[in-house]
DNA sequence: CCATAGTGTAACAAATAGTGTTACGGTCTA
DNA sequence: TAGACCGTAACACTATTTGTTACACTATGG
C-alpha cells in the first residue's frame, strides 16, 4: 500500500534548487536524480499543481521555486506528491459484515491515524530551509556520517 | 513500499478463533478470508514461528493458538509477520556522497522513527481479547457502524 | 521565420510486490 | 493403508511504480 521515494527525491532536488539557485532543466535534475526527463516533468507537475515550482517551456526554460526554502516544509512536498493522506491502514475486506473484522480493522485505522498525526507534525515541524543548513554545515566540515 | 492487508487479515482469524473455539483447518480459514489454504499456510507459518500459533499435520490436524487471547498484542502480529520495522523510511539513493541527499534523508529518517514509535506503541495497547470484546458487544447490539 | 532548447503528455515497456494456483511430498490417525 | 491434514516450490496473475519512446507545443535567438 505504501509509497515512494518520490518524496526524498524532490527534497533534494527542491533543496538543491535553492542553494544553487536559479531555474535547472528536467534534463539537469534527471541527470542529477539517476533518472530521465519524463519522469522528472511528471513528479514536478504535482509540485507546480501544488504551487511549489513553475515551469517555463521553451528555450531557456527549465523549473524554478516560487517561493524560498524557509517557506516550504516536508509537509508540503508530501501534500502535493500524495495529498492528504500520508499513511493508510491497510484494512482487510473479506466479511464487511463480520463484527470481528470491524473490530480489528477499527483498532487499526486509529492506531494508524494517530501515527500519521505523529508523522504530520513531524513534516511540518521541518522546513527545506532547515535542511539546506545542514547539508552545508556537513560538507563544510567534510564528514561523512 | 508498504504492504498488505496481512495484518488485519490475521487479526481476524485469530480473534475467531480465540472466539469460536478450537481448531481450524486452512481450508476453512481459507474460506473464511476468501483465499485459499495456501496462502493461508504461507502466512500463518509466521505466526507460528513466532510462537503464536501452532499446527498439527495429518488427519484432524489444523492450526490452534498457542495462549489466549489477553496475551496477544497487534504488536506481536505484527512483528511475527513483518519482524523488527513497521514502517521504514522511503530514503533517497542516488547520489550517496551528496551532503543534501543525505541531510534530507536524515529528517526524513528521524520523522518516520517517531511515527513508528507511536504505530509501536498503538499496537502493543490491544490485545486481541479487547478485539474480541468490541466484536461481541457489537454484535449483540446488533449494530452496522 | 526557422532552428534550437525547452516543457506536456500519451502510450507503452520493464521491474517489483502481493496474491492466487497447481502440484507434489510428508505426517498423522482411523 | 487410505484419507485428511500441513509444507513448500514453482509458476501465473494483478497492480503499482518507474523507465522509455514518441510527438505536439512554446519561447527564444539569429
Ligand atoms: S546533487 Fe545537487 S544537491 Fe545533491
Ligand atoms: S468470519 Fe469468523 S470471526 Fe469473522
Amino acid at each position: 500500500m505504501r509509497q515512494d521515494g518520490r518524496l526524498a527525491r524532490m527534497i533534494h532536488v527542491l533543496v538543491h534548487m535553492g542553494l544553487l539557485g536559479g531555474r535547472e532543466t528536467s534534463e539537469r535534475i534527471a541527470q542529477m536524480l539517476n533518472t530521465n526527463p519524463v519522469v522528472v516533468r511528471r513528479t514536478m507537475a504535482s509540485l507546480r499543481q501544488y504551487g511549489i515550482v513553475e515551469s517555463e517551456g521553451g528555450r531557456g526554460g527549465g523549473w524554478s521555486l516560487t517561493r524560498p526554502l524557509k517557506d516550504i516544509t516536508v509537509l508540503d512536498v508530501q501534500r502535493a506528491l500524495q495529498g492528504e493522506t500520508i499513511l493508510d491502514a491497510p484494512l482487510s475486506n473479506d466479511h464487511p459484515s463480520c463484527p470481528v473484522e470491524r473490530a480489528a480493522n477499527a483498532k487499526l485505522q486509529r492506531a494508524f491515524e494517530s501515527a500519521e498525526q505523529t508523522l504530520e507534525r513531524e513534516f511540518r515541524k521541518v522546513t527545506l530551509a532547515e535542511i539546506g543548513e545542514i547539508a552545508m554545515a556537513s560538507a563544510k566540515a567534510g564528514k561523512t556520517g
